[in-house]
Formats: structure tokens, C-alpha cells, sequence
DNA sequence: CTATAAAAGCAACAGAAATTGCGTTAGTGT
DNA sequence: ACACTAACGCAATTTCTGTTGCTTTTATAG
């Protein structure tokens, strides 16, 4: 599953990537719930279509790594010097990326086209290993400072899957404190002090 | 989002639809990670190409009615005489359900699939609309006999969202108890007395 | 049993999607 | 600067997808 890391990363071919890119994303955002043509990209993106077939192969697997590449694109790791606020943030941050039309597509691709066979062991080489990596920071930190720190397995099936789960199947979420809500229960009242104090700052 | 209820459901419709539906299923089967295309599915089907175009319009529409109609169907529902016992038995079921290549690939069209603009009213005529309408006969009973009972949301973000995210993006549930422990920690000291009454039995 | 029309089959066709061979452009190492 | 070749562009070709008009089959009502 690895990439190949192109023999010639320079100049050309980055532009012709981003603009590939750009036109899916933008052809998603138009038409959202469906994976653009290859004739529409090459169009869209001034490229030819031999070489998008050449470099992607087909319309999914091109649909499919601009979804994990752009989605799953780092987020600001909120600093606040507890848990949970880091976790509140972070979580925030998640929520609203995908709370517009454009993301929640490129989500339904991304599932649509995770491969399986993966084990828990390689957790950064998941779609959403840059999530995971991201929390591994936060929880670090939290260790430093002697904080509880929950599982990184808790936080994504109590904080993470409920957020995708309301995304995929729900639309958007359309509460604001649905997200923090998820968090002081992960936390429960290990955070207690650190949630009254966020809460009246 | 209602069907047109076909004008003419006796015998020969339903026999083509029943064909169609299979050859989809096994199709997924072979090849999860992709739509059929409408050529396969008639042949295999042994039946015409255009009569799919004509009732289902293209391949991703046939393979989302496939997808909800064969993945969300009946389970069982769990009467066990406590809440614990009927929610433990309904997660392994669902769990154990979307534990196989094919039925989490028809998870994934679904995910793909799913139209948004939903709001939170009408739960039942989402995807997983059959899934709600089980956990909410279950509460009921709950309710009647005085159990505690969380509310049906919790459910679904606290125990249907980890082992969707784990189908989704980490291949399947390779831990039995995964569920159980779902369920447990739903229900916390809520529920104790029911939990040892089960383990023990 | 018969008439009606919904739904399926068939065949011909238009158009889009992929493939292929070959020439051109432009990063990269010397 | 120069040679080398990865990556792109172009055009011709083949394959696949989807459409349309018409015919045949077969549920269903009367």
C-alpha cells in the first residue's frame, strides 16, 4: 500500500497533481454523491485524460486518494495546557471540517474506498492515521503533565465514530456542543477541574 | 424518498428483482471496493440490460437498494428479559452481521450512498432506519418493566458508531467481547445487577 | 377466459470511456 | 550545457455504457 515515490517529483508533475486535485475537489463540491468522470477532471483540471489514466488508473482510485490526501489534511493540535480542552478542540476542529457538503463527500468516498485488511497495529497507515497521530500528540502531553489520559482506542470510538456516524448518516451535526458533550463523558470526572475551569474562562 | 409501490409486484417482477439483487450481492462479494456495472449484473442476472436501466436507472442506484434493503434487514431482536441482555445480544448481532467481506462492503455503499438532508426527526427512514426501529421495541420493553433505559441517540453513538468505525476503517471486529464491553459501559453502575445476573448465568 | 397494460426482451444505435502507439516537453544527473 | 528519460500530449482505435423504438410475455381486473 505504499507509494511508489515518483522517480521525478519536480516541477511538471506536481502541478499537474495539484491540479488534479483541485478539480476533483472542485467537481465533488459541485456535484456531491458522485465520483467525477475522468473526462470531467482532465477537462476541469486543462490536463489530458491519457494521463490521468496512466498515473490513477481509474475514476475511484483517483476520487479515493484526493479524499484521504485533502481530507485528512492536518489539523491545527489545539494547545491549551489540559486534556480536555486539547481533546474539546481537537474534536471541534474534526466536527467542523466536515460540517459542509465538500468534506462530508469526500468522507462517504473515503469509506467508500477504505481497504480493509488492515490490523490495529498500523494505525498511522489508516485513512485516518493523521487523526490518530494527532491525538498521540495531545495524549503525550497530557502524560507529561501527569493528566488521565483515556485510550486512544476510547477517544476514537466514543469521540471520533459518534462524529462520523452523525456526518455519514445524519447529514451534518447540527448541535454545537454535541462534540463537547462527547468529551466530558469520555473524560468524566477525571476532567472535572480542568472542564469547570474551560467552562468559566 | 418513498417507493412508488410497483404497479404490478406479482410474480414475474419480483423473480427479476430477487435475480438482480443476488447477482449484486455476489458480484459485491467477489469484488468489494466496487459498483457492478450494470452489463455484469444483467448477465449474471440472466437478465436484459435494459430492463435495469429502465427500473433502477444506473449502478449506483441499483447497489444503494441493494445495499440497504439486504444489508439492513431483519436481525432477530434479542428478548432476553433485561436491557443489558437484549442490547448485548443486538450489538453481537450486528456486529457479527457486517463481519465478513460482503456485508461490510454493502456497509460501505451505504455510507457512499446515504443522501444527507436528513434531519434527526425522521430516524426511522434513514438507512439505518430498521436498526432504530429494533433498538427502540427494546427500550419500550425496558421502560415497561422499569428498567433504567439510555436514550436511544446514546445507543447509537455509544455502541453502533465504534463498531461502524471499526468496519469501516479497520477491516472488522476481531475482539468478541469489543461489543459487550460497548454495551457495559452504556449502561454503567446502571445496570450492574443485570450485568452479573448474565455473566453468571 | 379474455382484454388490458405493466414489465421484460430484442436489436440497432449514439456517445462516452478506456486503451495504445508514438511524438513532444521538461525535470534531473553529469 | 548536454544527454537521458519520466511524464505528458495527441490521435486513432476499440470497448463499454446507456438510449430508443418496437415486439413479446405475463400479471391482473373484469
Amino acid at each position: 500500500m505504499k507509494k511508489p515515490a515518483p522517480a521525478r517529483p519536480g516541477g511538471r508533475s506536481e502541478r499537474v497533481k495539484t491540479a488534479v486535485f483541485d478539480a476533483v475537489e472542485h467537481l465533488i463540491a459541485d456535484d456531491p454523491g458522485g465520483i467525477p468522470s475522468m473526462a470531467a477532471v482532465a477537462e476541469r483540471a486543462g490536463v489530458n485524460p491519457t494521463s490521468l489514466y496512466r498515473r490513477w488508473g481509474d475514476a475511484n482510485i483517483l476520487a479515493a486518494e484526493v479524499a484521504t490526501e485533502r481530507l485528512v489534511r492536518d489539523l491545527p493540535v489545539p494547545d491549551t495546557g489540559s486534556l480536555h480542552g486539547d481533546l474539546t478542540g481537537w474534536a471541534s476542529n474534526v466536527a467542523r471540517n466536515l460540517n459542509n457538503r465538500k468534506n462530508s463527500a469526500l468522507l462517504r468516498i473515503m469509506t467508500a474506498t477504505a481497504r480493509a485488511s488492515r490490523t490495529a497495529r498500523d494505525l498511522n497507515s489508516l485513512p485516518i492515521g493523521r487523526r490518530i497521530a494527532e491525538l498521540e500528540a495531545m495524549l503525550a502531553r497530557a502524560k507529561k503533565r501527569g493528566e488521565y489520559a483515556p485510550d486512544l482506542m476510547d477517544i476514537l470510538d466514543f469521540v471520533l465514530a459518534p462524529i462520523y456516524l452523525r456526518v455519514l448518516f445524519m447529514g451534518a451535526i447540527r448541535d454545537a456542543e454535541f462534540v463537547g458533550r462527547l468529551v466530558d463523558r469520555l473524560l468524566g470526572e477525571h476532567s472535572v477541574g480542568a472542564r469547570l475551569k474551560s467552562e468559566t474562562r
